[in-house]
DNA sequence: AACGTTAGTTACCGGTCAGTAACATTGTGG
DNA sequence: CCACAATGTTACTGACCGGTAACTAACGTT
């Protein structure tokens, strides 16, 4: 009676099929190389190897997949975040220092290529560029940024005061102008052609003195 | 014969006579504010109290105005620069302070209110937002960002050396990405709300840590 | 074989974009 | 008064925008 086992089980084992993440994933390359204003939809699902009425079956506006690719972005930066900083576990400093270290370290640039990126050049934090682009009346995408950078400032102020810093909320702070900073200089400077390069000798310093 | 005073003279004392700037001015305050792309030259003009009609007299094309908008928020910045050096000439170090100090100053954003700038709050700088919106094939645009943040660099590196920095390289790279991490997170964080605040005493940091 | 799901195709809507043509209206200077 | 230049007005082009309608082709399940 009830049978219905799994309903619509193999060509979907969780949730989509498979053109919507075709969809999400050129997105996510369109927007960041060039801009939530500047890829239209009909770019992203020709990229995507499908059309324009295919896209609007797997999102109900452009918005909401600007939306999802905010947040897929943030998820992406967390798991860089958590596996940067996992090998130095309970050593806040060298966490901090990797994370810092992280930033002028193109070889994880080289490992999204691989995965499908085609950015020949970084172009720094995606939720940051988006916070340009996003109009200020539209708090559904203009508070997806503000709790990402709300958390990143969280946990390096957190960090700062696992590390013992005299004034823990002012050094995570700082750390986080410089990392900032270093998105986007990014944008004008490209790779590490930029102040970027001198990211990790400024965050040492900070750190040093923080520490009396 | 060749009489011919002037011509057009009183009308246009130097150069042009008056829409031309009108024009301009909208532009700056509406391309701050909302972005480049997300303006329209109809915007624009409707705001400059004429029509695109009489934009198109003035502007070749839209990009001459996106052009002329960047060179006079950096005229503008570059004054704002000096005058706030100006009190402390010879003392390298107390003018690095007043410049990160002023990033952190209301003072002068109510100044702007004044003469017509309808920002309710600071959107940062002007030409690294640009940045995100010039698409990469455009050198005429992203040249003039480029000439301009590598100028703010040469600048912060003198200052270092002048005032006797271990490394002035890297200081005055390091007081550029705190500088320039404040501008992207007031985007995000609405006047000093942000990391910001503790732009001051990083800075200070900074530099003593480059005096030995 | 009948069905529902997923996807591709074509054509269209109203709106806005940058940019232009042709014409009417000012105002100022000679 | 006339000429000329600057400005305003209306209407338009062609392209693109986000979004939708209607139809068709492939597919797996039962």
């Amino acid at each position: 009676m009830n049978a219905k086992p799994v309903a619509t089980e193999n060509a979907a084992p969780a949730d989509k099929p498979r053109v919507r993440d075709r969809i999400l994933d050129a997105a996510c390359d369109l927007f960041y190389r060039h801009g939530i204003r500047a890829v239209g939809v009909d770019a992203i699902a020709n990229e995507a190897g499908t059309n324009k009425m295919s896209f609007y079956r797997s999102f109900p506006s452009k918005d909401d997949l600007v939306a999802e690719y905010l947040t897929d972005q943030e998820r992406e930066y967390w798991a860089r975040w958590d596996e940067t900083i996992a090998p130095y576990a309970g050593d806040a400093r060298r966490q901090v220092e990797a994370l810092v270290a992280s930033d002028i370290d193109l070889a994880w640039l080289r490992a999204k290529a691989i995965e499908g990126c085609k950015c020949k050049t970084s172009r720094g934090c995606a939720l940051g560029n988006a916070a340009v682009e996003i109009p200020e009346d539209n708090d559904r995408l203009g508070d997806i940024v503000h709790r990402y950078k709300t958390e990143i400032r969280r946990r390096l102020r957190k960090l700062a005061r696992e590390m013992g810093a005299s004034d823990p909320d002012a050094l995570g702070d700082a750390l986080m102008l410089l990392r900032e900073g270093g998105y986007y200089t990014r944008l004008t400077f490209p790779n590490n052609t930029g102040p970027i390069s001198a990211i990790v000798k400024a965050a040492r310093a900070l750190i040093d003195a923080h520490l009396e």
